[in-house]
RNA sequence: GGGCGAUUAGCUCAGUUGGAUAGAGCGCUUCGUUGACGUCGAAGAGGUCAUAGGUUCGAAUCCUGUAUCGCCCACCA
């Protein structure tokens, strides 16, 4: 064994034929952490980062697990904000955390009952105390898996939706907004969840159609004869405050203006007519409950009829309203338990007429799955039609920041879901009777009830002086304060330098299925707070589904973890995985078997390089001397940098990572790095490198581990994660293109003599030779070796023509004819045969062009250069097919 | 009820402003222990681009209708 080979294999020791992502990535992740990189202010080359960069990370809520939708979302903000960095950007990228008040509560709630615990036993104080304690926990828990996979943002700045600058803002926004009259108070039909004990605002009401009934009671009438109502909830005939007739049905005309008894409470009510009411459906009677259904509240404001509200703030018959109206037999009942029990009495008093199966859609609570509840409420709302500075709403400034391109949704076809969602937006419905979350900053007198809406506690009452001061039990929806989320997490309503520096946003990436809880309100929130837009993209992801497409979900026990994902194959490979294949605004389907095959990837990207580190001897060729394969694979190099660059800009991930794939694995693997075994120089360490750039911001581990290993960089700036981005070069285009065709000839070359040894069965051991003739001589014969080794064959011989060997086969090309000596192999109607599939093959071809040529607008139309390739095509194939001829008859 | 989108190989999807005989990965068939890699290599099979029309010299690509599927929005009790 000779020295050489002995460094080689100690080195190759230190050297897996595998690449174990397990044992390198939490180490690369700490180097970056400790390099100071992800803090903009800590990049190297401070003073040329001119532009900078920001997304603010949206923040997952604080209950725990991420879920595939993370990591999808990690590793395309990641893609985007590694390529901006090493573009020479000053670029941040701010995690944090939502509290998620509905949600947060809810599992902790649960998680309590487990103990047999409710949060009233808690009380209020001490039942926070347990959320805070829960989602400290889930912080950490979120903090480790964000980092897993390899996201390089700025911890130092990390936030959350309910520490103290988040809590400043949305207090200073709240008053603003009450001083400017856009926050305000009022009675109004809400969407009441009785389990959650709370409010919810319009599109958190999940729509889903049920199998119900539609019930006809008869309603009798005072002054003798009766109508028929057809209802789907018979409970709320309880709070029933008229019957009601269209005009213009001729059936009930003499009804209209008498007086009607409801069944069971003997209450009267009167039988009006209003023209809302479709004569077709049911029976043609409405009975109106203004009390518990949005559409008979409107009719009742109309007809000025009572409210009687039946239900409890836990959906059961109230106590109140039960005993004064004469229905206290139901008291406490539940919504559904009141409904059977009125179903059966209204049986024994003959007032039901017939049960009909019935199909319609009722409102879910979309966090609890709980039927939503509308009832009459005094909330918080904020106003989106009253006009504000410059005469706009709210509303129409939110519309006109996307209509006037100063945000660009992608895809771009949520522009009309946007717009359809903004132009019916009804005031929104801000406070919670939730106890986790931010308290409303509004105080009231105890003496003389005056409202106090201001930051801090007052001391005492502004008018009355009185000292008993309460704060509003209620607290804000969630997404008030995510709405804030691009601008409070850099320090606002403070006037930092970061908000200065890096509002608004370059991107928010996030989920199509929060475009209106979450996108729609940080651009009304913006609007109002800076007068500015939050952000100048908006990039939609869609959902990540099982192999089946189904909703990844722990009942179905179809759930893919990632973090277990990046345990068995790496982080980069479940990047990958998500990234390749899927688009804007659509979902994706995944499986254990993509993942894998992305592994299989990073493994061939491992090898490649291990092979180029082990080699690595500093054979550079000098420009003058490229060979025909140097030259190629540079070319496809300086094309690959372009793309993938433009890929990128556009957020085109998908196609950035196919491009790289296939030069990677095609170009670089499977044909220069084994012509480079042929060669004394070669450019493989230029290539690698440029490679790894290129690559870092989709597979950030493995790359930063091959920079590493293959000591590209040496000192204090050495890391790949702010290694600058290429240059793209504008080389002349006609040269390069030659350099493509002799490659493309070589290769045809190679690939039909591996064909015939395919189909001769030759054994790959067993070499043979071949005899090449072609003009293209010279360039073949610089190639030689490689010709031959790729090919298995033991010599070959290039000439510029010649004779036919005997016993050969042959293989026609456009600019060469391959001769293969078979001796013993030859096989006379084999070889006839494969030249009458080619021969097929060519004046199949012939035709098609032939078709297009004879056709006389053709030539007259179309551009003159398509013309010209057409005719040169034609020219080449006729060519081809004389050869395969000729051939034929000997 | 209104709106949006999809339909390309067995499966998952690419296919830029219309321009070669429509591509890739996985899967499948055959062969292979070439010193980077079997998590690999070579060769191959496989598609009337849902359907019917239209525009065009030329359509997977643009337009219209139809079918099927999906999603979002919506106050018919």
């Amino acid at each position: 064994m000779t020295t050489k080979t002995k460094k080689i294999n100690s080195k190759k020791s230190q050297l897996q034929t595998t690449y174990e992502p397990k044992k390198v990535e939490d180490k690369i992740y700490k180097t970056w952490e400790k390099s100071g990189y992800f803090n903009p202010d800590k990049l190297p080359d401070k003073k040329s980062r001119k532009k900078s960069y920001f997304i603010p990370m949206p923040p997952p809520n604080a209950t725990g697990i991420l879920h595939l939708g993370h990591s999808l979302m990690l590793a395309i903000q990641d893609a985007q904000v590694r390529f901006h960095r090493m573009r020479g950007e000053k670029t941040l990228w701010i995690p944090g955390t939502d509290h998620a008040s509905i949600a947060t509560q809810n599992v902790v709630e649960k998680l309590l009952l487990k103990k047999g615990v409710t949060k009233e036993d808690l009380g209020r104080v001490n039942f926070l105390k347990e959320v805070d304690k829960f989602v400290k926990d889930s912080k950490n828990t979120i903090k480790t898996q964000i980092k897993k996979m390899g996201s390089s943002c700025d911890w130092s700045r990390e936030r959350y939706t309910l520490d103290a600058g988040m809590t400043e803002a949305v207090q200073t926004i709240f008053v603003n907004m009450y001083n400017d009259g856009l926050i305000y108070k009022g009675w109004r039909m809400v969407n009441w969840c009785p389990r959650c004990v709370s409010t919810l605002a319009d599109d958190e009401v999940d729509h889903k159609e049920i199998e119900g009934n539609l019930y006809y009671i008869k309603y009798p009438i005072k002054d003798g004869g009766f109508l028929i109502v057809a209802t789907t909830r018979p409970e709320t005939m309880l709070g029933d405050t008229a019957l009601v007739v269209n005009p213009k049905d001729k059936k009930y005309l003499d009804f209209i203006g008498k007086i009607s008894q409801v069944p069971l409470t003997q209450r009267e009510i009167p039988v009006l007519s209003d023209s809302y009411v479709e004569m077709e459906f049911g029976t043609g009677v409405l009975k109106v409950t203004p009390g518990h259904d949005p559409n008979d509240f409107a009719l009742g404001k109309k007809h000025k009829l009572d409210v009687i509200d039946i239900f409890d703030d836990m959906g059961k018959i109230s106590d109140k309203a039960s005993e004064y109206h004469n229905f206290a037999k139901y008291k406490g009942l539940d919504r559904f338990e009141a409904r059977k029990k009125i179903i059966d009495d209204l049986k024994k008093e003959g007032s039901l007429v017939k049960i009909e199966p019935h199909k319609h859609n009722v409102g879910h609570c979309y966090r609890c799955k709980t039927i939503i509840e509308p009832k009459i409420s005094e909330q918080w709302f904020v106003s989106v039609n009253k006009k504000i500075r410059g005469g706009k709403s709210l509303k129409q400034k939110a519309i006109l920041a996307v209509k006037d391109k100063k945000i660009e949704i992608i895809p771009e076809k949520f522009n009309k879901t946007y717009f359809n969602w903004m132009n019916n937006l009804h005031d929104w419905c801000i406070s919670r009777q939730i106890w986790f979350g931010h308290r409303l900053p509004v105080y009231y007198c105890g003496d003389c009830e005056n409202t106090m809406v201001q930051i801090k506690r007052p001391k005492q009452c502004a008018k009355c002086k009185s000292k008993k001061i309460k704060q509003d039990t209620s607290t804000l929806d969630t997404w008030f304060s995510s709405g804030l989320w691009t601008f409070s997490t850099l320090g606002w309503p403070k006037k930092t330098k970061d908000l200065k520096e890096f509002h608004p946003a370059s991107l928010m990436e996030t989920g199509y299925d929060i475009i209106f809880f979450w996108v729609a309100r940080m651009i009304i929130m913006s609007e109002y707070a800076l007068k500015t837009i939050p952000f100048k993209k908006v990039y939609l992801h869609g959902l990540v589904l099982d192999k089946k497409g189904i909703k990844m979900s722990k009942s179905i026990g179809n759930v893919i973890n990632p973090l277990k994902m990046s345990e068995k194959y790496g982080a980069d490979a479940t990047r990958l995985s998500l990234i390749i294949g899927n688009s804007p605004g659509n979902n994706l389907k995944l499986s254990e078997e993509k993942i894998a095959s992305f592994r299989n990837f990073s493994n061939k990207i491992w090898n490649i390089s291990r092979y180029i580190i082990l080699n690595k001897k500093d054979k550079k060729p000098a420009s003058k001397k490229l060979t025909l394969p140097d030259k190629w694979i540079l070319k496809k190099l300086e094309n690959l940098t372009k793309d993938v660059t433009q890929h990128y800009e556009k957020i085109e991930l998908s196609l950035a990572g196919e491009k790289l794939r296939e030069f990677i694995w095609g170009d670089l693997a499977d044909w220069y790095l084994e012509i480079s075994k042929t060669q004394e120089k070669d450019v493989l360490n230029q290539v690698l490198k440029q490679v790894l750039i290129l690559s870092h911001p989709l597979l950030p581990f493995l790359t930063e581990y091959i920079w590493e290993t293959a000591e590209f960089k040496k000192g204090p700036k050495k890391l790949l994660m702010v290694e600058p981005w290429p240059a793209i070069t504008k080389a002349s285009k006609n040269k390069p293109a030659q350099v493509e065709k002799e490659f493309e000839m070589l290769k045809s070359i190679i690939t039909s003599i591996r064909n015939v040894r395919a189909e001769y069965k030759i054994e790959p051991k067993q070499k043979i030779s071949a005899v090449i003739y072609s003009k293209e001589e010279k360039i073949l014969t610089s190639v030689k070796p490689a010709i031959e080794f790729l090919s298995g064959l033991s010599h070959v011989t290039i000439k510029k023509t010649g004779e036919k060997p005997e016993n050969s086969s042959e293989i026609i090309l456009k600019k060469a004819s391959i001769y293969i000596p078979m001796g013993d192999l030859t096989n006379k109607e084999k070889e006839v045969e494969r030249i009458q599939k080619e021969l097929k093959n060519a004046k199949d071809y012939k035709l098609v062009i032939q078709k297009k040529l004879e056709n006389e607008n053709f030539i007259k139309r179309a551009p003159e250069n398509i013309v010209k390739e057409e005719q040169k095509k034609l020219k080449e194939q006729n060519m081809l097919i004389k050869k395969l001829e000729e051939k034929l008859k000997l």
